[in-house]
This record gives C-alpha cells, structure tokens and sequence, in this order.
RNA sequence: GGAUCCAUAGCUCAGUUGGCUAGAGCGUACGAUUCACAUUCGUAAGGUCGCAGGUUCGAGCCCUGCUGGAUCCACCA
C-alpha cells in the first residue's frame, strides 16, 4: 500500500528535500544576473513578477536554536507562497562570521589548548578561524534544509565573502571621502577579558548592589565631601564639580582642592552634572573613566588622565598602587583613605552597571582612539524617508520607535580589536615621514601590513570592523545590487527579523541602503518576538528550559514543528511555545496523509482515472503502479482550475463554497502577515469540514472529479505552512504530477452557493440529532432510536446522508400523529422516536432550554424596545434583529407545545 | 526619567475602520469505535473581556485615569 496508515516524517523528508534540490526548483525564474536579449544595452528583466526576502545569515559555526526555527517557518512560508502564487521568488541564504561570537568560541578553545591570541599575528589568525569556522558551516546548512528552507543555495552569502567585503569598503571610502569617519579619542566600552571596544547597543546595563563612598577632599581651612562607587579612580581626578546653584559650595567655586593620596591640587567647577539632591552635592570629575565626566571635562577643558590600563590594571598612579588591579586598587585606597582620615562613610546603593554581554565581566569605560561614524547625515535621511511610509512595518508601531531611536543615535564607533572580522581599510603614516603627508590614508590592500604611497610608508590598523557595519549591507551584497546595473530583486520586498535588532540591525541596514543606493533597502519589515518556554518564560541555558528545534523535528516532523511554532504568533510579541503545539501539527500532517490515503482509496475504484508519472526515485515508499495507458492526461492536470467536475450534491456545493472561502482567508492572512490566522484557517477547513462534514458524506457520493480537485486545493494551500507532507502526498498520489512545490496556488471553485447554503440546514439537523441522542437518558441512543419527519424536504432529500452521519438505525415519515420527541429546530419538523418515559425523563433539559432561548429572545427584545436603535443602527442590523425574533418565539412555541404534551 | 507593548476560558492565544448569542487549540468531563486516521469520532461544561469612569443606539475594541506584567532607550557620582 502507498498510502501507510499513518504519515512517518521520517521516511520522506530527507528524500523530498533532496528531490527538490536536486532540480533546482529554489532558484528564481527572473535571472539573478543582468539580462540583454536584445541587444540595446538595457536590461530586459522587470520587477513586477519577483519576490525577494533574505535570510539574517545564522551563525556559521553554530547550532540552529528555536529563534531560527521560528524564522525559517515565517520566511519560508512567505518563499513557498509566493512562488506558488506564481512569482520569480529568491530567498538568499546566508552564513554569519559572527565576529565576536566566533572569537569567543576560538580564543576559548585556544585557552584550552595552552595557547593566548599574543602569540599569533593578525593574519595567522585569521587564517585559523577561518579554517575552524569552514569545518563547522555545514552543520547549519544542514539543519536549514532539515527545517525545509526553500532557499536558493547557489546563492548563499557569507559575511566574509570577497563581494561582501568589497562592497564595504567601497561605502567606507565613500564615507572617507565625504568626510563621514573620524578618527576620535572618546570614551568606549572595553572588555578587559576580551580587549576590544564595543558600540553602545552590545553593552548590557544590570542592575548590581553597590556601595557609595564618602571622601574628604581638603582645602585650607576646610573640606569637600565627595561621593563615589570607584574611589581608586581618584588618581584620575581632573575635579571636583559642584552645582551652580547650589548655595553650600558657592564660595568654593574656583578654589582648589587637595586629591587625597597625591600631591595634586585640583579646582572646584560648577557645572549642572551635580546634582544638590544627590549624595553631598559635590562629585568628582574623572574624565577619561566616566562618561558624563567626559563631557564635562571637554566643556571646561580638563585633563584626561588614564589610570586604568586596557588589561584592567592601575597605571599613571603613585608608585604604591602601580599595577595593582582595579579591585585590589579599591581596597588599598580605602584602607588608605582611613588611615589618613579622610573617609567619611558609606552606604549602599543599586546602580546599573554595564557587562559584556558575552562574557558578563564589568565593562571599564575607557579611552582609546577608534574610528567613528558620523551618524547625523545617515540618520537624517533615514528619518525622512521611514517618515514617508516607505517601508511598511509590521507590527506598525515600530516605525515610530525607530523614528524616535534615529533622532538621538550618537556617532557609531565601529573598530573592533578582534581579529576575525573584517580589517579596516585605513594605513597611518609612519612617524617619521615627510610632516606634509596625511596621518591616515585609504586603501584595499588590507592583506598587507604596511604600504609604500608615493615614497612615504604606511602601516595598517589592526582594528576590525564592527559586524553591524558589515551587515548593515546585507540587502545590497546578497542581491548583487551594483550602481551600474538595474536590479529587480532590490529592494526586498520584506525583511523578516527579530524585534531585539530592530536597532542594532534594521535601523543600520535602512541607514547604509539610503546611503549606497538611495533606496531604502526593503519595502516592509515584519518583526518576530522572542520565542518563550511554555510558561511564558525566556529561554535560557541556566533556567534548563532551552528547546531544541532539531529535537522538534526529530520526534515529530519539520511540518509539525513549523505549524506549531506558527500558531498563535503575531507580529512583534514575545510569545510561549509548548511542544503541545507541535504534536497538533503532527497530529493534522497525519489527518491529511488520512485524509488523502481515503481519496486515493476511492479514486482506485475507478481503474480509468488512476495514471500518473513520477518525478522522483525509487524510495520503497515512492513507488506506484505501472502508468495505465488509457486517457493520458497532460501537465495541465496540476493546474487545479483546469481540472473537471461537477457539483452533484449540497456538500459538494457547501466544500467548495468553504475552500474559496479559506483561500480567500489564507490570501489576505499572508498579506498582512498573519501567518497564524493563515494557519489556523486552513486547519479548521481541513479538519472539521472538509474531513468532518465533506469527506463523511463523500463515502455515499464518491464524486471523484471534485474529490480529486478539492483536494489538491487544501494541498496546495496548506504547502507554504508544512512542505514535506504535502510534497509526500502529490508525490504519493496517482493523478498528480510534478512537485507540489512549483504547483500553482488554486483558482476558486465554482458551485451552487444556494445548494451551499442548504448544507447549513443539513448541518444543524445533524447537530441538533447528535446532541439531543446524547442529553437523553442512557448511552448508546444513535443505536436505539430512529427519527421520524414530517413535512419536511430537506430530510426527505437526504435520508441517507443524515441516516450516516447521525448514525441512528432509520428515518421514517411520520405517519399521522407525531410522537417521540420534537428536536429544538425552528424550521425543521423532525422528532426522535423515543418512548414517553424518556421524553419524560428529558423534562428538565427541554424546560432549561425553553429558558436559554428565552433570555436570548428576551435580549433581543429589549433592543428592538430601544427606538434609538431601530432608528440609528443600519437597516440590516435592524431587520437581522426582527428575523431573529420570529425564529426564536416559532421555536419557543414549538418546545412549549412538546413540554404540555409530557 | 523617556518610550513601547501586554492583561479575554484552567493553559496558550484569536477577536483588522465599534454591530448578530465573545472564538480556537490544548486541558477537563461524559459518550462512541470492525468500515481513512486512537496521531480517531461525537457531545458538553468552562468567560462581570485587569479595575474605575467617559463617548455611543451599541464598547473586548475608542477616550481618560488606575493596577499588574514585559521590553527597549537614557541615567544612576
């Protein structure tokens, strides 16, 4: 038997993905590449017909986690949706280098190896990660095939790539040029464990206890009493700053103080930094260790005096506390300070201390030379252009966040002092050439360490770029976009991301796609939450609730796994996710597979309809019967609109009625990337009509035609959302041909909508049978009691279709008096032949319901009683309100009458 | 300090310009079962839509205030 009698994900999902790679069905129809037919030097490819979207490129030498399950399920559900609905969809893979992560990964295992970065120039050690990263990149290339990612992998970009690091320096020496970078002395984030500079986005603030010390700092004839978290900084001291107007300290303005433990004088300054409220009013300025007192001390010109060196230990300081660490510099001081009696007290505080996120060590602010953007020009201009609605956000109101995040971004520094990454183009004149020369020059020859310009020799910074700054073109670098050619895959037409870069990363990308190509980079931007355990919790590896989406896939299935982690997600949210979700994807995967196995079942009793070819090998579970020779069909067969059959029936009219309407829902679902309304619409449809209602009615009708046709629609449908299953079913059934996954999205199908309608009637007999046989007494009633009808054509019609589906022994007309138990429909004359014992019995329940429906007509009522209703609401409602009334008093009459005959 | 989001059934979530009796899945209870599927089928119970006001014929939805939760940005000597 082809069709199992449940779907095993296993043994088809490796066969399909490589079936479809095989054929090379993920690279887009429209070339990637410039076009010329014929031959008048323009382009001959248009936009109107592609669909681009790239992937954020996971990190080449990691694991896949469930943040990337979640968007490989939205990005390759939008790839495979569009490409059904006929458009030249590229979906451009993409590999990470991960700067500092991979660092951190390397300098690990090189510590463990007994060896430190100091022993390795730059280049040999770009040469190992290099090495180190190739080894592992195949692992996640896999997992993204194993997640069904229709991606085009010819196509696939690493950061590192020659194109990708040409282009930067391409906008970084038009930035040069156009007086964009700086070189500046500022303040940075340093990591003293890792020895490199951060931009501020990568600094994490946590709140930490602390302890706030009090110091006498003297003068003749008294003292100052300054508060401070970081006494050994002292040594640093370029001040002390007071508030303007803060009276206490007037007098003092401009009189010098003495810094304790030193020989140093320094000046009291009044500057707005100090707050009265705060401590004693007064604090020291440090201004090469302390952010806001690097601000002060450039407004009133102060010394910037480094103590703390870039391995964390105390330099320009007295001999005493020379190369002491910060920690046992504190200690030292303090102790000092008491000794001369000069501390004053302390207290505790919580304060937000800045870390690595990496590897949590405290972040020291420190000063160093690094290389900036100026952001002002590229801010503007993003500004302007997000201001215009160019880009569509969803959800919506992270356009107004951005906005706001781009009016006050400060310069960007973007050097780096890892070595894995990629090198900044920039050389500095050695000292001793000719004065007249400039101190830095541009220039591409990055693998060299120094160059000769014009006679005069240049050495090479060491420094890297920032990976933002390099990613930041992504858009640009994966579709090749170039400023010579036309290129109809740019802009994007989305870009699908995490909500938590939506600065670090999306802000940058708009910024740099302005900047190179004065376009914006994509035409909207959809936003992913944070996937959370079930509880609603964050991941993370110390809680131990980490889910693994390999794990996912393993037990259940890639569909599973994608239809679970889609469900009840919305744009923007951090949202649980359990693996409960996923069992009910697998769970619908296997109804499907059920659902086409009974399909297939019935199409086989007709011999002349069962042909097909394959497209695929020779798997044990891909195989089919010899193609039959009689009435060959044509490729046009896939094309589900060409297909042909006719309605017979009032279900068959009611399926097709509610598949448009699905289609409908799913199109405008995926629209407004409502991937799980999408997702929800075609389960419903799938599950509890088309199998419920459709399929049970089908074992009377068996209309092969519409069988046929109807399903491939709800498969072709569900394709974007779960690929494999689908894919093994159109490979598994006879009539089908080609891949599913090039297969073209369903025309609606035409029907009966009048027919369709009746169907509810037939609906809510059914219901209303099933739920009066279970209220009443006893167990097992479909088996006991028979219904009996009167005037009534709707049952008379189908006698046989409500004898199967209510399951009840027969149907009888009513032959003169009506007896057993009326049904509470109010148009519908049927009753269940039961004993008066039981209609008795069932006393209660009918007495319950007259009461429902009463407070339902009741409600009803008192809006009809309102005049301003009737007056003011539109006339549909109005009359909606009035039919409803007649419906209700027609069956509450009904059950009164049978409630006085017991 | 600035901003954004969230609060609806036991749990996780829908509910799109305000409009029919507020929905789904899971869970729970009861019942069924040779006939595609126990990864099944049927039925049911379960909600003062966080709280308090306001606008309206009509509010889960709009407005104001409050409470609770989350996140981001800035700052914390």
């Amino acid at each position: 038997m082809k069709f199992a009698s449940s779907y095993e994900p296993g043994e088809y999902e490796s066969d399909i993905y490589g079936a479809w790679e095989a054929s090379d069905i993920f690279a887009p129809s429209t070339p990637t590449v410039p076009v010329d037919n014929d031959s008048d030097g323009k382009d001959d490819r248009d936009n109107k017909n592609t669909y681009s979207i790239v992937m954020p490129p996971p990190n080449a030498n990691g694991n896949l986690h469930i943040g990337h399950g979640l968007t490989i399920a939205l990005e390759d559900s939008l790839t495979r949706y569009y490409r059904l609905k006929g458009k030249s969809t590229w979906y451009i893979p993409g590999a990470d280098h991960a700067g500092f992560e991979t660092w951190v990964v390397y300098e690990r295992n090189l510590e463990k190896q007994g060896h430190t970065r100091f022993e390795y120039d730059r280049n040999e050690l770009y040469a190992r990660v290099w090495d180190f990263v190739a080894e592992q990149r195949g692992n996640m290339e896999l997992q993204l095939r194993a997640l069904g990612a229709s991606c085009s992998w010819n196509d696939l970009t690493f950061t590192l790539d020659e194109n990708v690091i040409d282009r930067v320096y391409t906008t970084f020496e038009k930035m040069w040029n156009d007086g964009m970078i700086y070189r500046g002395e500022k303040l940075v984030n340093f990591c003293p464990k890792h020895q490199t500079a951060f931009a501020d986005i990568e600094v994490e603030h946590k709140d930490e206890k602390g302890t706030l010390w009090d110091i006498a700092y003297t003068y003749d004839g008294g003292e100052i009493i300054v508060s401070t978290t970081r006494p050994e900084t002292l040594f640093g001291d370029a001040a002390v700053a007071v508030n303007p107007e803060d009276k206490r300290y007037k007098d003092l303005i401009g009189k010098t103080v003495h810094l304790p433990l030193t020989n140093k004088e320094i000046p009291i300054i009044a500057d707005e930094h100090a707050d009265p409220e705060y401590g004693t009013g007064a604090v020291k300025i440090t201004p090469a260790h302390d952010f806001d007192d690097f601000e002060v001390g450039e407004r009133h010109n102060l010394e910037r005096i480094k103590v703390i060196a870039e391995n964390g230990t105390m330099i320009n300081v007295p001999e005493k506390y020379y190369g002491l660490t910060t920690a046992e510099c504190r200690k030292q001081v303090l102790k000092d300070l008491k000794a001369a009696d000069l501390f004053r007290g302390e207290k505790q505080l919580v304060h937000s201390v800045a870390h690595c996120y990496k590897c949590g060590t405290v972040l020291e602010p420190m000063l160093k030379e690094q290389w900036f953007v100026d952001v002002e020009k590229l801010a503007s201009v993003a500004i302007k252009h997000l201001e215009k609605n160019e880009i569509k956000f969803h959800p919506a109101n992270k356009q107004k966040v951005l906005i706001n995040y781009l009016k006050n971004l400060k310069d960007w520094n973007i050097s780096r002092q890892i070595p894995w990454g990629i090198a900044i183009p920039m050389f500095r004149r050695i000292t001793d050439a000719a004065t007249d020369e400039p101190d830095w020059i541009f220039d591409r020859r990055t693998h060299l360490k120094e160059i000769e310009v014009a006679g005069v020799k240049y050495v090479r910074d060491e420094d890297t770029f920032d990976t933002w700054f390099s990613s930041s073109h992504w858009p640009i670098v994966c579709t090749n976009w170039t400023e010579d050619n036309f290129n109809p895959y740019y802009p994007l037409n989305v870009m699908e991301t995490g909500a938590d870069i939506l600065f670090a990363w999306v802000a940058r990308m708009i910024m740099m796609g302005l900047y190179v190509t004065g376009e914006v980079p994509f035409k909207e931007v959809y936003l992913h939450g944070l996937v959370l355990d079930a509880h609603g919790q964050k991941m993370s590896k110390s809680k131990g609730n980490v889910i693994n989406p390999m794990d996912l896939v393993a037990k259940y299935g890639s569909d599973a796994f994608r239809l679970g982690i889609l469900r009840g997600r919305s744009a923007g949210m951090n949202q649980a996710f359990s693996e409960q979700s996923v069992i009910s994807g697998r769970n619908l995967c296997n109804k499907l597979w059920n659902i086409s196995r009974l399909v297939q079942s019935i199409v086989d009793e007709t011999p002349e309809d069962a042909l097909s070819r394959s497209v695929f090998g020779d798997g044990p579970n891909m195989e089919r019967p010899s193609p039959v020779t009689t009435g060959a069909r044509e490729r046009s067969e896939k094309d589900a609109s060409l297909a042909s059959y006719e309605t017979l029936n009032m279900g068959e009219d009611w399926i097709c009625r509610e598949i448009n309407d699905c289609l409908k829902q799913v199109e405008s679902s995926m629209k407004n990337y409502r991937f799980a309304e999408a997702v929800e619409v075609l389960y419903q449809t799938i599950w509890d009509k088309y199998a419920d209602w459709f399929l049970e009615s089908q074992k009377i009708f068996k209309n092969t035609g519409l069988l046929k046709q109807t399903l491939e629609t709800i498969l072709i449908a569900l394709h974007p959302f779960a690929p494999f299953v689908t894919e093994a079913i159109w490979q598994n059934l006879s009539w089908t041909d080609g891949f599913i996954a090039t297969a073209k999205w369903p025309n609606k199908l035409k029907f009966d909508p009048i027919s369709a309608a009746e169907f509810e009637s037939l609906i809510s007999v059914v219901s209303e049978v099933r739920g009066t046989l279970q209220a009443l007494p006893g167990t097992n009633n479909a088996k006991k009691y028979s219904l009996l009808y009167g005037n009534d054509s709707l049952v008379e019609d189908n006698l046989l279709l409500i004898r199967t589906l209510t399951k009840v022994p027969a149907i009888n007309a009513l032959d003169g008096h009506p007896r057993g138990l009326r049904l509470a429909l109010a148009n519908h004359e049927l009753y269940l032949d039961v004993p008066e014992k039981v209609v008795t019995e069932y006393k209660d329940a009918l007495t319950e319901k007259i009461l429902s429906v009463g407070r339902e007509l009741d409600a009803l009522n008192a809006r009809m009683a309102n005049p301003n209703y009737v007056e003011r609401a539109p006339e549909h409602l109005v009359k909606e309100t009035k039919d409803q009334i007649k419906e209700k008093e027609s069956l509450i009459s009904r059950l009164k009458s049978q409630l006085e005959l017991i």
